[in-house]
This record gives C-alpha cells, structure tokens and sequence, in this order.
DNA sequence: TGTAATGTTTACCAACCGGTCAAATTATCA
DNA sequence: TGATAATTTGACCGGTTGGTAAACATTACA
C-alpha cells in the first residue's frame, strides 16, 4: 500500500508525527527566510535530514508543507491579540499586547517573517484566513478599543490604525532584523534592543513625544 | 561589434535610454511583487514588452538589473528623511516627516516592497547600503533628535526607535497593502485609509494615547 | 514468525530558469 | 548610398526544480 497521510488506520503513526513535526520545523526554517517562491524542496528536506522523495511521502506538495505551516502557525500568532481583555484597564492592556508582541517578535522571528513574505508578496495562500478569522478578530477588538475611547478612557483614536501601528512597529523588529541591526551597529547597544524597543514603545503609545514634567531634577 | 552597454560612443543612445527605462520599470513591478528569487527574466522581459535576450543585452544579468534599480531608486526613497531639518520646529519636523513617508507609501507602494522583500529575505544584495549610506543618514538624524531632546523640545526617547517607528507604521501600508485592506474590508472607510492613518499617526506620535482635554462637549 | 502496511531510497522526468550564440534586422552617419 | 555599428530574435544549453515510479527496507501486529 502506498497511503501517504491518513492511511487506512485513521490514527496517525508514532513514525509521522515525529518525521512531520521535523518536516514543518524545517519548512519554517527556509519558507521564513526565502518566501514561498524562494523556498525548494530539496533545501527544505536538507534541513529536516532526510531525503526529498521522503519528505514528499508525508506532504505531496510544496503548497501542502505551506499550507500545513501555516494553519499550525497562524493560531499560535494571534494569541496576543485574542488575549487582549475588554474588562482590563486600557492602557495596561494595551502596554502588555506591546509588550507581548514584542516578546514574539524577539523569540519567534521566524514565524513573524513566515507572514510578512506571504503578506508582501500578495498573500496568494491566506487570502482566506486575513478576510475571515483574521478580520474578524480585529474587528471584534476594535469594537473594545472604540468603547474604551468613547468611555473617555483613552484618547479617541481609530481603533484600526491603532492595532496595524502596534503590529508594525514590533514586528518591524522581527522582520526587518538585518536592517535594524545595520543600523544600530554592534556598538550601538544594538543587543538591548529588543528592552530599548520595548522602553519607547510603551512610552511612545502611552504618552506620545509631547513634553511632559519631568519627574525630577 | 556586439558591445551591449557603454558602447564605443561612451555616450547613451536615445534608444539605450528608452529600453533601459522601459526595463527598470518593468523590473520594479516584477522584483517587488515577487522579490529577488520568486522574479524571473521572461518575466520582466514580459513586462518591458520584449525578449528575454533582448532584455539581456541591455542588462547582461538578472543581478546586473535589480542592482541598477536599487541604485536608481534607493536615493529617492531616502530623501524624505534627507529633508528632515535640524533648525525647524521638532514636532513639525516629525509631523511633517510622517506625512511625507506616508505619501511616499501610498504612491509609491512598488519602491517601498522593493526593499522591504529585500530586507526581509537578509538583505543579501543591499548589505554595503544598509550599514554604510544607510546607517551614516540615521546617525546624524538621530544626533539632530538627541539634540531636540536633551534641549527639551520633546520627550527623552531613543531617536534610532523612534525613527524605526516611523518608518514601520508608514511602511506598513505599502507593504501590508492586502493585509490592511483585508482587514479594513471594503465597507469599512478602506478608501480613506491614508488620511485616517496620516491622522491617527500624527496624533500618536504627538499625543499618545493618553487621555487629552476635550476641546469642547 | 510471517505478512501486510508503512516507510525509505535510487533513478528518473518534464518543465522551468538564467544565460549564450549566431544569424538577421535596423539605425547611424560619412 | 553604403558600410559599419547597434539592436533584435529564435534556437539552444546546462543546471535546477517540483514531483513520480518502483524497488527495497522496516515496522506493526495477528
């Protein structure tokens, strides 16, 4: 019998899980630096250590490896996001999804550069899952946001912009990484940085650049 | 004689300036929808409206032709923050500066993916730019920030953050274009978006979030 | 243990890709 | 106009790519 995935047993073999978990750790690995386009089978089956006839037992196509990746990913991604509490206090709330987000720009870049690729190059592959799920979680945060500012707890803003402006400037850090560094030099502190994104970040979101007192001196 | 560029003449002729127009321009829509790898010469050469071979005899690599339109384009996209004057008044300087990105984004959404797919993917053909042109602008629009701050025109911030922050949220709605659009629907204002982000981004990066006087009501 | 199902490998293929070549065509200008 | 240089094209090449076929090896389990 030649039943790659789903074979006549339902139940998935010891074997599978363990060779599929290498295959999507590898994918990740090089669809997150080289795009869909960029990425090759070859590469890809290199990094999990086997061969690529091998890898393409368990995934018969490059979409479906992709595919695989990110159902796995995406939920995982916006975490953050669905843990931001309508009860909580605003500006905490906001200040810890900052915070947060920073957090998985800094230990999971390569899944932050696994959307940005898709994204930037037209999202041909989850066209669905930003229209549907995606959407519809922000929308419903948004509606948090915008009660909040019509409470008069925060400052009224659009809520929209306010989450794209949160989600661009942490994963910026991610996905922009080489440029980031570029910039920033080995002298320049650059090891700190995720601590001195986090420092202006939160004061950037909270306070803005306006002046304020100076708490002493 | 078969000598493609810089012919015996040294001086371009009126043709070699329209195909090699025509190519760059082509290889700007082609290069920054699909980055570096995912592009191919028949491609482009679909694009300009001619043969491959034709194409290359203009530009005898695929390299040859994204490092011409890097170096084409890569001075224009740095000018807004060229302009950014150390005598004029900060948060207008800021505003000003945050207006102009966001311009920068909504027309020229190509350029801004150009790099962006770059970056992402390690920046491998624009390494020399980022830390030598690149890093030598940011130092000294930072030391002119540093300055403002230390003088008390704005609040202490790190100026390289800050600049980072700037250019990811601007950035965002070139590069995250169906991303944003997803999410904004097409009910949801998706028209306005530049004025609604140029609004909610000055306002952030002036106020923050923080709860102001209401002007009235 | 035997056997059927599962897993792995070697050899291979057709399509695609970046790039070359030589011949043919067109522009330039003395 | 004619000859020389510049431009354009179709045919082609070697290497890569996603994917397949079938033989071989291993595992699970009655």
């Amino acid at each position: 019998m030649v039943l790659p995935r789903a074979a006549k047993t339902q139940r998935r073999t010891r074997i599978q899980e363990e060779k599929e978990e290498r295959i999507l750790e590898a994918a990740l690995e090089v669809f997150s630096a080289n795009g869909f386009r960029g990425a090759t089978v070859d590469q890809i089956a290199e990094v999990a250590g086997m061969s690529k006839p091998n890898l393409l037992y368990y995934f018969r196509t490059k979409e479906a490896m992709h595919r695989a990746l990110i159902d796995r990913v995406l939920d995982t991604w916006l975490d953050p996001l669905r843990e931001f509490n309508a009860e909580g206090n605003p500006v905490a709330e906001i200040r810890s999804y900052i915070r947060r987000k920073l957090e998985m720009a800094r230990d999971y870049p390569r899944e932050s550069r696994l959307f940005a690729n898709e994204v930037l190059q037209g999202a041909p592959h989850i066209e669905d899952e930003l229209k549907g799920p995606l959407k519809a979680l922000v929308d419903e945060k948004a509606e948090v946001i915008r009660a909040w500012a019509k409470a008069g707890k925060i400052a009224k803003c659009d809520p929209y912009h306010l989450i794209f402006a949160i989600w661009s400037t942490t994963q910026h850090y991610a996905d922009f990484d080489v440029q980031v560094r570029a910039v920033l030099g080995q002298g320049n502190a650059g090891e700190g940085r995720f601590e001195d994104a986090a420092r202006f970040l939160e004061r950037l979101f909270v306070d803005g650049l306006q002046v304020s007192e100076q708490p002493a001196a």
